[in-house]
RNA sequence: UGCGGGGUGGUCUAAUGGUAGGACAACGGUCUUUGAAGCCGUCCGUGGAGGUUCGAUUCCUCCCCCCGCAGCCA
């Protein structure tokens, strides 16, 4: 049959690069990919998409996807970054086995294959300062002019070299660079430099080395070393791939890995750089990298999103070479889609509002049945206690309101959830105005929540018994910048930042299951929200943040009057 | 005005010579012991001009627009 065979299509461009390679035979027709960060910040979404990418596509073709720490530059990098990736790409769910790598692990190897370049007249030891390099580099439009010291012996290299890695030299008086072209059209052929002088001291390596390798120099051996087949990458480094490749060939090494590029993730209402993430952190305009607004894994996981929800959303943006923006609201969507087949249903009050019913009598207590997921049997059912007074959200009641609201009002009839159906007798207000408590009649014969006489009701409440109130501070978490694309333009980005971005509401009130809730724990408040228990619980107040709220369509009927 | 990439509804993404499809968003309806979710429907697209062809998003030519590159960052 000529249908589209459902598992073999490519599910997108470089997977049909790789269809193809295997085919002709390529690298034994093996697949091996890496994650290579750098440490020197948390993770975030944009890398989710490349940790999905390459470890699904190892996956798929029955390969294997290294971690790998690019650790070349020691001023910028620490253990504490790598501790957190590597955190964050187990919790994402993937898994490096035995294959933990750093580019540092290569520093020997990686020099003696500067050594050989150099033996081969193909690197030299430029003593120009930083600036005269730039100066004599050239323009977009105008070809560079060669070093001065470009032509020195293969022996004076060498042994300068050797002095660079000794400590003979300050940082920034030396520098080996490779020998190609300085009138070459990509500007990244000009005599790039593989290895700067650094006295730095490296998280893993100490003080054993004063010199490093370029990310260029080191990222395609490292990729050679792992018997890597397809690195795959972002498309800044496209005008870098002919370098990639013209060391791997004057090293004359075998079955050169093929460098692939692909478009970096970019999403609404936020930034995905490091730079401007670690900004936000420094500058404090958030609590953190894990803060619940971060794009950081870290933050999204204290916010409540799922591995699952994060995998399936950097599923459906596919992989292609077209620079995009993401709407953020399919992130959303993913998270709520998958919470909405998981998360227990509870009932939490943001706003309390008394409500004393009446008619039931005063030292009564019973236990209500609630089931904490409709949509899945197994989730079970829980107890609730109900007695005289409960609390409703202070904006299901409207003193005066208009015929599309369904909820209470004076003389309306509702049904609490789960419970009975109360009618709206009384309420009284303070001296400003102030609905300070409701009063109403209970009908007994709706206990569970259905009237026997086949009475309908339009609206259903979520309640909080006043008695077994669980106290509870809630964060509400809006976009952190309030412009969908904050880092177009000329203003700083920061100047777009959302004022209303967290809300903390601190009199919340839930069912009494709530005070326990662990951190991480993830619910849904009933027609409010989904919510995930933080960290900075203590006895006596559980704080929760908002992951997601849930779609709420009187707000846009009332709003749109 | 160099080189390298890229242009499909509002946003992503399929279709590579044969009915332009899907998702998200928006809008409307339906259902409902969550005004949730679900279900149904609507709106909306091949950057432009030529050419080849029975037929072009796909192939050719020219043009336009967008992104990246002048770190001893990655």
């Amino acid at each position: 049959m000529e249908e589209k065979n459902a598992g073999a299509a490519p599910s997108n461009f470089i997977h049909g690069i790789i269809e193809r390679d295997i085919e002709q035979g390529l690298y034994g027709s093996k697949v091996h990919t890496r994650f290579p960060p750098e440490p020197n910040g948390y993770l975030h979404i944009g890398h989710a998409k490349s940790i999905c990418l390459n470890f699904t596509t190892a996956l798929k073709y029955k390969g294997l996807c290294n971690l790998r720490f690019d650790d070349t530059n020691p001023e910028k990098e620490n253990a504490e970054y790598t501790e957190s990736i590597m955190e964050d790409v187990k919790w994402l769910g993937f898994a490096w086995g035995e294959r933990l790598f750093y580019t540092s692990d290569y520093f020997e190897k990686l020099y003696g294959y500067a050594e050989t370049l150099i033996r081969k007249g193909l690197a030299y030891v430029d003593d120009q300062s930083g600036e005269e390099i730039k100066k004599n580099r050239g323009t977009l439009t105008e070809a560079g002019k060669d070093s001065p010291f470009r032509n020195r012996s293969a022996d004076e290299n060498i042994q300068l070299f050797h002095e660079m890695r000794d400590g003979k030299y300050p940082d920034g008086a030396k520098v080996l660079r490779a020998k190609i072209d300085m009138s070459h059209s990509n500007i990244t052929m000009r005599d790039p430099a593989l290895y700067r002088i650094k006295r730095a001291s490296h998280h893993r390596t100490g003080d054993k080395w004063r010199i490093y390798p370029m990310y260029d120099f080191a990222h395609c051996l490292s990729d050679s070393i792992e018997g890597i087949t397809h690195s795959i990458c972002t498309l800044e480094f496209e005008n870098n791939r002919p370098l990639y490749d013209w060391i791997l060939s004057s090293l004359e090494i075998l079955m050169p890995p093929k460098q692939i590029e692909f478009a970096r993730l970019n999403i609404t209402h936020t930034v995905l750089s490091k730079r401007k993430l670690l900004r936000l952190v420094k500058e404090n305009h958030v609590s953190g990298w894990d803060d619940p607004r971060m794009p950081t894994l870290s933050g999204l996981r204290r916010r409540g999103y799922t591995p699952e929800s994060i995998r399936d959303f950097c599923e459906r943006i596919g992989v292609a070479k077209t620079n995009s923006t993401i709407d953020i609201a399919l992130l959303e969507h993913c998270v709520r889609e998958d919470l909405n087949r998981r998360a227990r249903r509870v009932m939490a009050v943001l706003e309390p509002l008394k409500v004393v019913i009446e008619n039931y009598p005063g030292g009564k207590n019973e236990e209500i049945e609630a089931v904490n997921n409709p949509d899945d049997e197994r989730a079970g059912t829980r107890k609730v206690p109900f007695s005289k007074e409960i609390y409703i959200e202070r904006s299901d009641f409207m003193e005066d309101p208009p015929k599309k609201f369904f909820r209470l009002g004076p003389g309306r009839e509702v049904r609490l959830k789960h419970a009975y159906y109360v009618k709206c007798e009384s309420f009284t207000k303070d001296a400003s105005g102030k609905i300070t408590e409701i009063r109403c009649s209970y009908d007994p014969a709706t206990r569970g929540g259905d009237s026997p006489d086949g009475r309908k009701v339009k609206g259903t409440l979520q309640w909080v018994p006043a008695a077994h109130a669980a106290p509870l501070e809630i964060r509400l978490y809006d976009h952190l910048f309030a412009s969908p694309e904050p880092e177009s333009g000329d203003d700083d980005f920061v100047s777009k930042l959302n004022p209303d971005s967290l809300k903390i509401i601190t009199g919340a009130v839930g069912e009494p299951c709530l005070a326990g809730a662990e951190p991480g724990e993830t619910f849904q408040f009933l027609r409010t929200g989904y919510f995930c228990a933080d960290k900075d619980s203590r006895p006596g107040k559980t704080v929760f943040n908002r992951t997601a709220a849930l779609r709420d369509s009187w707000a846009k009927i009332s709003n749109t009057k």
